[in-house]
DNA sequence: ATATTTTTTTAGACCCGTCTAAACTTTTAT
DNA sequence: ATAAAAGTTTAGACGGGTCTAAAAAAATAT
């Protein structure tokens, strides 16, 4: 049975790697686990020896299929945990991504299906993002980044990204939250910030906001 | 903030003390907890330097008022998810105690009260243990274990100790629940094996089954 | 009162996950 | 092609929690 620390330094591999396909490079699992090189080297050795992941010494390491499954395990009960947190118990969405950091780790099979059907087998989580199957089968809608997008640009948030509670207030705010229609009507080179109407309302937001922003493509 | 490690062995000691009046041994503890008393030792003077317990060397130790204060509220999360499980995931009661192991380390104030609110303010959990409130008042009801009521005893049971799944699932087919009237008409001094009455039907229980059996007094 | 048994504590070791500092490999710049 | 920079791994240390074996204290028996 992998620790909580052998699961968080996994899922952040898979999302590293973007769904588990990419190789993934010491420093990007550092950064993100805010945690040094060093320490990263010696976690890789140990998943790898589990076969959680394959490891090439200084060339990154890239997921196996045993690895990605945890993952979406993983995965898959942090998001019905939240899913759970805002319908049942009235979390907002900004509240709940941190519950789930510890919820995701509860080791219980059943408790996950169980969980699952008394949510009514929800498809995402409260910030758009897909939900795994029982068998870690998840869909993916066309989707990419709302900085990406062309001038003039009109589509639906699919999701945001959720693991900063004020970025999702001021999302809440501003209402672009999964399902609003957005249109992007304008790109400012200088700083990249957008100009976009939401509920016919003409707003700009900065690169960093859009940057967190999922909308169908 | 404590461990898990911490909480379960404050947990244990509050249980062991009775609700943390009498002084508990260092054996003891380390029988409950499944460990060597070397352990217990070194986790006693970690307790006691954050003043959640109070050591004196060879003698035992005694909780503080931080030390219940903490139990109390642990206990009060393990009862409150036991319940959940129970009520709202449709979990039998024989199979929600190891799980409310894991959910009773969550940390955060707020789902505690949210999921209290959720189940409506539940005064026990499903083996009749009372609740704690968020003060962690705990109000138990007069009781006493089944085993030394006197013959002819008749009363309610009020609790089962939960700790055991298939002593759980054994009470739930002799029909010994919380709840449930039983008459005590006959002991037997040699293996102090108890006759009683439940549900009009005639029955013997042993005495390991016996001490688990809290009736109202 | 002394010896024996039981309980508890200490000493020293191990694994886990982390860190800093130093060594090493790969990449980039000149 | 060589030097400098950036990235990665290794070496050694530390705190947390556990264990075994040995020492110390308390309880019990004679
Ligand atoms: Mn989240
Ligand atoms: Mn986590
Ligand atoms: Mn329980
Ligand atoms: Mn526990």
């Amino acid at each position: 049975m992998l620790s909580f620390t052998e699961e968080n330094y996994l899922k952040c591999i898979y999302h590293l790697a973007e769904g588990g396909a990419k190789a993934v490079l010491t420093n990007e699992i550092a950064d993100s686990m805010n945690t040094k090189a060093a320490s990263v080297t010696d976690m890789i050795k140990k998943l790898s020896g589990k076969s959680y992941i394959a490891y090439e010494k200084y060339y990154g390491v890239k997921m196996t299929k045993l690895g990605k499954a945890k993952a979406l395990s993983i995965i898959r009960k942090h998001r019905l945990w939240e899913t759970f947190l805002v319908q049942k118990l009235k979390f907002s969405w900004d509240e709940v991504h941190e519950i789930a950091e510890q919820l995701e780790h509860i080791q219980s099979p059943l408790l996950i299906e169980k969980l699952d059907e008394f949510l009514n087998y929800p498809k995402a989580d409260p910030h758009g993002e897909p939900i795994p199957d029982r068998h870690g089968k998840v869909e993916l809608p066309a989707q990419g980044c709302l900085l990406e997008q062309p001038l003039g640009y009109v589509g639906n948030v699919v999701a945001v990204k959720d693991s900063d509670s004020n970025l999702l207030k001021y999302l809440n705010k501003i209402g672009t939250i999964p399902g609003k229609k957005v249109e992007l009507i304008g790109k400012e080179q200088y700083d990249e910030s957008l100009e976009i109407i939401v509920d016919k309302k003409k707003l700009t937001i900065s690169k960093s906001v859009a940057q967190n922003i999922l909308v169908a493509v």
